[in-house]
DNA sequence: ACCATATGTAATCGCCGATTACATTTCGCT
DNA sequence: AGCGAAATGTAATCGGCGATTACATATGGT
């Protein structure tokens, strides 16, 4: 994991400068977090896992904060992308598109909960700081604003004046399975007897059919 | 605040035993959790604020996440609480009382945001090890399961078989819904023009009456 | 009254985030 | 090429933290 040599090991080829610290230390945060959980991660130990100093990171991120919102800035980069491939990649439908949006955004959280729980984090990041994250997460939610809008032009809803009612809804709903799958609050899957990826799709497409199109 | 006289200040009422400890802790932890926020919570701190020394805690407390957990079973206890009395006051119908459970619910997050945020951490409190918590985590959903099982009996619902499924997406849409604006995820309460809970719960009546009524 | 148990203190450990002073490297400018 | 400023590293240090240990004091049952 250790990309740069060890100066403690001898090592000639050791340098005094990193090359690339900030983008180690944002992946060695990754790594600490997949192996040790959100609440382990500690400056010092990237530091180590880079090879470097406990003071070096400070040179890039002011605190740790920073570092976790580089972090999220990366991950919701991701994000942004597969949503955006999903709505791109399904049909000329607003409500098919809709649709695909909110899977992808599930399947994204379900298959990635290490970095959805770095995003959806409101105390390990400094959210309000970060342009980036503020522009990806209301572009997704205007992204939703606008489908379903074009699905109340043509006559798809039940009602175009409660669009935004609608997003707010189907944010809720949304943010409300992932965290509730990533987090591990569901124990009834046996219950269900499906798979937890499963029902939550299931659920996902219920919601759309009834509340949504107003079936 | 604190709840015992001051050894230091040379109270001649200072007793070596606190008397009540455990219960000052936890009082102290949630002032702190209030004033600052649940990452600033320490062990320390409260027991500052208790006038006790910092290792006395952990006579009642074997770790913090115990600590923490003591307060969330606390805040679980008042949900829970308010939920049932909810329920109870409701008429004898169980759409009325299941979308009574749900506003009691929001009402209950909304309304005291820091005990909400304890309840639904996984990171701070040992949630697994929490009789009490999962006893009382369970009841909810069972009562919830309970009240859909008689309206699919009294054909109030289109479809009896998916009792689960609607269990599971009322959950999520509740706790989806109170998280977002626990944690202050919605910035677009100028853009509907409403106050937060008045949103919230518009959208849960929007969710009961086409989602769980089949309308 | 006695003593086991409960409950407090004091001292200590290792780890943490953050800051400061200093060392080294890199890069733009002439 | 070389020089100096800026960037980027190290070393040492600070205060705060969770947790453990050895020891001191209070409480309550017999």
């Amino acid at each position: 994991m250790r990309s740069r040599p060890d100066p403690a090991a001898g090592d000639p080829n050791a340098r005094y400068h990193h090359g690339n610290l900030r983008d180690a230390l944002i992946a060695a945060t990754i790594a600490i977090i997949e192996e040790r959980g959100v609440e382990h991660v500690s400056i010092r130990e990237a530091a180590k896992r880079a090879g470097v100093s406990p003071g070096a990171p400070f040179r890039h991120f002011p605190t740790k904060a920073a570092l976790m919102t580089a972090v999220a800035e990366q991950a919701m980069a991701r994000l942004s992308g597969m949503v955006a491939a999903a709505v791109a990649a399904a049909p000329d439908d607003p409500m098919a598109r809709f649709s695909a949006l909110g899977h992808a955004y599930l399947d994204w959280a379900l298959g990635n909960p290490t970095h959805f729980q770095i995003i959806s984090s409101r105390t390990l990041i400094d959210f309000p700081a970060s342009g980036a994250l503020r522009e990806q997460n209301d572009a997704i939610r205007v992204l939703m604003e606008d489908l379903l809008a074009e699905a109340a032009r043509r006559g798809m809803l039940s009602s175009p004046a409660e669009v935004p009612q609608l997003v707010l809804s189907a944010r809720a709903f949304g943010y409300g399975l992932a965290r509730m799958a990533v987090d591990g609050h569901f124990p009834e899957w046996n219950v269900t007897g499906e798979a937890p990826p499963v029902a939550v799709h299931r659920a996902l497409d219920l919601f759309i059919g009834r509340l949504i199109r107003g079936a």
